[in-house]
DNA sequence: TAAGTAACGTACTAGTCCGTACATTAACTG
DNA sequence: CAGTTAATGTACGGACTAGTACGTTACTTA
């Protein structure tokens, strides 16, 4: 019933309504899509109103590129602060895998955000300013993981580090992107502990499996 | 100019309406997504009125788990058809593996169907009876495979056929379904054919290795 | 061939949703 | 402290969109 202390009522902070429209914004576009998520619906979860949304970011499309931003730009800093180079390079990719493993594992909205976008063919993506083209920092990473493995012989198979990349990342994204059809097809709830921990461990010894070319032909 | 035989002018054909419906339907819930579609522009695309949906399917939703039932089916079918069994456990499996993808390659629409699906959480996939809880014949088929790599000790890896069909389809899955993202990050274009083949090389390389244990630790 | 029904077309409605015009208030600045 | 600007709130409009009421035409069958 009292009200707070007087500084504290209806503050007025750019950057903390600018954050909290990003924040729930990005909760609405990864449950609903970007054509099923809601302006209106966005603003009633906040406490401001719909006119800040296009105050701060003009229209539901420059929202959700900038949804698509902030998300993007938080993945690259995780990966720049990757440290696997001090392992030897069978440890070292097995290891990234698994990190990237629990790193999809956490950021469930991050990947619906990604195949929401690729339904629309990366449309906004590519309107982006600040998110074309830009790669990203594990490719190199991989890339000295690889030369390390194939110098030393622990690597037999010849591969490309967006390849590489793209295997452990499929697999990664898959289960928790894929979990519900799955989930109701199979009766399987890949996020289980025991399924996630067991999976866990694929992940590395698929990819080492597969640069020890344990698969190779004849 | 001239118009057709009096016969052939507005013949009526329910199921032939019924099939261009759906068809049409798919293309564009592929397209937009299930919020994204437009009633009237699936009626539009067709040579009858939005008045058939309705009369044919009820609703939008209905229309939408129509199309994912048909999608589904034919996916069925095709795994049905399947015959590698008369292969050796190593090639059976690198096969089965290579000919997922070439499907997965084959069939657009159905992989951004599935992803639609998943954002929803799969409760149309849920809703609807034809497909709750049915599993897939490939499930089968991998467990047979599995059991005589096994027996025959040319798989060493414990595994299980979900976790196996999940890390072929992940793979198979992805490169399709994110390869706008992907291209947009990367600027690779996975659907050239030079990087699908080798990448169809890859997936029998990563399925067998692993299941050889090559990636086994220590 | 007459009657009945399945298939199809037109025109409209009720509601939703993005975006904005206009008013107001808090904070800063000289 | 007066003036200015940045930040916020309210109320509304115009376009779009799923769904329907109502009427019509082709085909079947007795």
């Amino acid at each position: 019933m009292t009200s707070q202390p007087a500084t504290r009522e209806r503050q007025r902070d750019a950057d903390r309504t600018r954050a909290e429209i990003l924040e729930v914004a990005q909760h609405e576009f990864a449950r609903h899509g970007y054509a099923g998520a809601r302006v209106d619906e966005i603003a009633a979860l906040m406490r401001t109103t719909k006119r800040m949304i296009y105050y701060y970011f003009g229209s539901k499309e420059q929202l959700y590129i900038a949804v698509l931003e902030k998300a993007y730009a938080e993945v690259r800093e995780v990966e720049r602060t990757l440290d696997v180079e001090h392992l030897a390079p069978v440890e070292a990719i097995r290891t990234l895998a698994e990190l990237t493993f629990d790193h999809h594992d956490a950021h469930r909205e991050f990947i619906k955000l990604v195949a929401i976008e690729n339904i629309h063919q990366a449309e906004h993506i590519r309107k982006s300013e600040a998110l074309g083209n830009l790669g990203t920092p594990v490719l190199d990473l991989i890339e000295r993981i690889l030369d390390a493995g194939t110098a030393s012989g622990d690597f037999v198979t010849e591969a490309d580090a967006i390849d590489v990349h793209m295997m452990i990342s499929a697999f990664c994204f898959f289960r928790v992107a894929n979990q519900h059809t799955f989930g109701a097809l199979f009766g399987r709830d890949m996020t289980a502990p025991e399924h996630r921990d067991r999976q866990r461990g694929m992940v590395g010894e698929m990819i080492v499996g597969y640069l020890r070319g344990g698969g190779a032909r004849s």
